[in-house]
RNA sequence: GGCGACAUAGCCAAGUGGUAAGGCACGAGUCUGCAAAACUCUGAUUCCCCGGUUCAAAUCCGGGUGUCGCCUCCA
């Protein structure tokens, strides 16, 4: 496989370092609201991207954290006069909520940033001790980029570049303005943990460093995010890391792109974001994952309802694919496999296959499926049991890499009601008596009940 | 100022040198009592514009236009 690397700006081979495993690291939400559809991204990336790993046959040892203590949470806290634990868990629980439903599996570890405070103090000791972090004479310790020769090759700006912005705040206890920091002392009143320096808390980019080390080790495979991450926050990892471990942090940095509103990336400050919660209310959680995998991850994608109905539409073609297979096997005579057909859906495992492999083109892996939907749909009338079972055996590992038709739901406990309405209507029509057949079947639609008449019976689903 | 991304049919979106995937929507047809689903056919003589390289460019090079992003919390 190969994936773009954004550390040196072009693809490159997958080659892990232990053979057959991946480690994998993305930065997790902090967890101070709903997500929103940006934020559902690289949720949905990830995943397929771990999945597909899965598939390929390598053990994936996935890690997402949670950020469970910062300034946006306690700020909400404080607003909501509750705890800042109360915030954080309240919104683990909400994550947890939309993950399953965007149909995320979850990582191998999910730690958080308040119960790996050891390693944090254990790294940021170290980087002290070498010099490349100092502790500011009110209990704050930063970190000197200038110490770090390579910092800026990920995000690819000099350093005196980046201080000509000019706009980062220059505190007075930093040496120099680019310093970031690794520990906060804490104000009054704030959460704090203690430390050698004092009690506070910690920067937020050393939380990732310290869980990447802790569950993944000194070198991870892939580190993944959004692409507004590359500057400062994967830039500091590379830097905390790379000093306090003496050795490369990740050796390929994915990162998606942005959605956009009317082509603006949305934001919490433009307050032009739609939270997933809302967006699945009314169009369900599958529409917006097929949205966020529909075209290559790394490209902007612009948010409107139009494309998230079109992803409802062409997950139709997908349903209707298996509800015929489903169908056809009830009456799908015996017999041997047709080799014509299972050439073609060997065909099609390989070009899924070529598309995933490069760089995770899920626009090409998800035409590759539609593919095999339609060679499925050509040999479905006149295909024995094998057959149908050859080509729904590659339709459910592809779907399942993809993350696709987990959600809608085809049993019922109303079944055999369902089923009696439709003999009735069976018995309406053999007597043409066309009203009374049409009038249960417009009642079944009203209640989401899809029939479909064909040579076999009839065919009913839920829409 | 520094760094970067994008511009392909009505819409979404692949395609990095060899003559435009896939999906949605639309139209016609087959099937059907009518539908639905499915299938078949139809759609860009052309890939923002202008030059250049080449036997050959959406794809490479140069220039331009437009839109967006990062450099500050942000997926």
């Amino acid at each position: 496989m190969r994936v773009y690397n954004t550390l040196t700006r072009q693809k490159e081979e997958l080659i892990p370092i232990e053979p057959g495993k991946i480690r994998l690291y993305a930065c997790g939400p902090t967890v101070y609201n709903f997500i929103h559809i940006g934020n559902a991204r690289p949720l949905c990336v990830f995943d397929v991207l771990r999945r597909y790993l899965e598939w390929r046959g390598y053990a994936v040892n996935f890690v997402q954290n949670f950020t469970d203590i910062d300034d946006k949470i306690i700020r909400r806290a404080n607003e909501e006069g509750v705890t800042y634990r109360d915030i954080a868990e309240k919104y683990i629980e909400e994550f947890w909520t939309d993950a399953k439903g965007l149909g995320v599996r979850p990582a191998t570890t999910h730690p958080k940033a308040t119960e790996n405070m050891d390693m944090i103090i254990e790294i940021v000791s170290s980087l002290i001790e070498k010099g490349y972090a100092y502790v500011a004479e009110n209990g704050d310790v930063y970190f000197r980029p200038r110490q770090f020769n390579e910092y800026g090759k990920l995000s690819h700006q000099p350093l005196d570049d980046l201080e000509s912005g000019a706009r980062i705040a220059v505190e007075e206890v930093k040496e120099d303005p680019l310093d970031f920091a690794l520990w906060k002392a804490a104000k009054p009143g704030e959460p704090s943990w203690p430390s050698p320096w004092s009690d506070g808390r910690p920067g937020w980019h050393i939380e990732c460093s310290a869980m990447a080390r802790r569950y993944l080790g000194d070198s991870v495979d892939i580190h993944g995010g959004g692409q507004d991450l590359i500057f400062p926050h994967h830039e500091n990892e590379i830097a905390q890391s790379e000093c306090c471990n003496g050795v490369p942090f990740a050796r390929y940095w994915m990162h998606n792109g942005y959605i956009n509103v009317d082509n603006k990336k949305m934001s919490k400050s433009l307050n032009n974001f739609f939270t997933v919660r809302d967006v699945a209310a009314e169009y369900g959680y599958e529409a917006i994952r097929f949205f966020l995998i529909s075209s290559s991850y790394r490209s902007p994608i612009n948010y409107n309802t139009e494309i998230i109905q079109q992803g409802i539409n062409a997950l139709d073609r997908l349903y209707n694919c298996k509800n015929a297979m489903d169908f056809a096997l009830q009456n799908a005579p015996d017999g041997e496999v047709d080799a014509t057909f299972a050439e073609a859906v060997e065909k099609r495992r390989q070009q899924f296959i070529d598309a995933m492999d490069d760089d995770l083109n899920t626009a090409d892996g998800i035409a590759a499926l539609f593919e095999l939907v339609k060679d499925i749909n050509v040999a479905l009338p006149t295909a024995n049991k094998a057959t149908v079972l050859t080509g729904k055996a590659l339709f459910d590992e592809l779907t399942d890499v993809l993350g696709f038709c987990y959600e809608r739901q085809q049993a019922g406990e109303d079944d055999a009601e369902i089923e009696a309405l439709i003999e009735a209507r069976a018995a309406a029509r053999k007597e043409k008596n066309w009203a009374e057949a049409d009038r249960i079947r417009d009642e079944l639609k009203a209640r989401n009940i899809v029939l479909e008449d064909t040579p076999q019976g009839v065919k009913w689903h839920r829409a």
